[in-house]
DNA sequence: TTATTATTGAAAACCATTTTCAATAAGTAT
DNA sequence: ATACTTATTGAAAATGGTTTTCAATAATAA
């Protein structure tokens, strides 16, 4: 995805093309991190001097809605967003610099089934997130 | 683990039992679904009408420091808990009635292997929940 | 029983998020 | 370009969950 691939969506979605917005977009689709609201309003005011913090709420909200972001959950908190996955893909993320990093491939059929037929359940998602160093921490 | 195992483990690390804190416990460990502090106080205060919903948080926090509770994330909310599990378990929710079953056998080392190699990520934690319909639900 | 001090509940403070509202500006029609 | 409609904006106020403060109380040790 790209920043015009999201105001294009913003656009087909009724919702006009405003500065925060714009402002609000360019920072969390370049982010590499999840960014909490604060941390995205401190880094869109560089782009749009003016933006409120409301304003920021109110654009994760929709970019939420569109699913071109989704909310990171982490020990220390879950208020963070990052830029959407694809498709079945889960996160990795870096316990020391907050970097992300998608991944997918995981086949949990086996253990599913398995958990099925111990508990009873009927299993219909999961959630799985990997934590560790990235390599640039490693180092 | 048990009321009488919870109450030692406070009596313990130096807590004082009380009243409050024994409602508390009570509370929390004999629940199979996750509640949030105002569910605790609502459940506790039938057992002893005077506490106090900030008991309630300072008991919850200090249960969590003795590692007997544990925090659940939903898609809802992160602020209910759990009494915890023992060892590697994860927890299956039913998404209707939030009943919580803990499971364990997950092999996740093939997966992460192949995740450290693609990604130079080094991994040392995952989370995995799982969701469905408990067997009560599913009828 | 007495003394010590952790614990308590109520009220106030706090902080993240949401709502309200009048002013502004994006998109559309002229 | 210009005017018009109305979504969007930022500031301020409200909200709601959580934490802090503080004097009174009650659990434990002496």
């Amino acid at each position: 995805m790209s920043v015009s691939a999201w105001l294009e969506q913003l656009h087909d979605h009724g919702y006009r093309l405003t500065g925060a917005r714009r402002a609000v977009v360019e920072t969390v689709e370049k982010s590499t991190r999840a960014l909490t609201p604060i941390e995205v309003y401190d880094m869109a005011r560089k782009k749009y001097r003016a933006i409120g913090l409301v304003t920021v709420y109110r654009t994760l909200e929709k970019l939420e809605e569109l699913h071109l972001i989704q909310r990171v959950h982490q020990p220390m908190g879950c208020q963070a967003f990052i830029a959407a996955g694809v498709g079945h893909q889960h996160l990795l993320l870096c316990q020391n610099c907050g970097q992300a990093a998608f991944f997918d491939g995981d086949d949990l059929d086996a253990l599913t089934k398995a958990i099925e037929k111990k508990t009873g359940y009927q299993i219909n998602e999961h959630w799985l997130q990997l934590f560790g160093l990235c390599a640039d921490c490693r180092a």
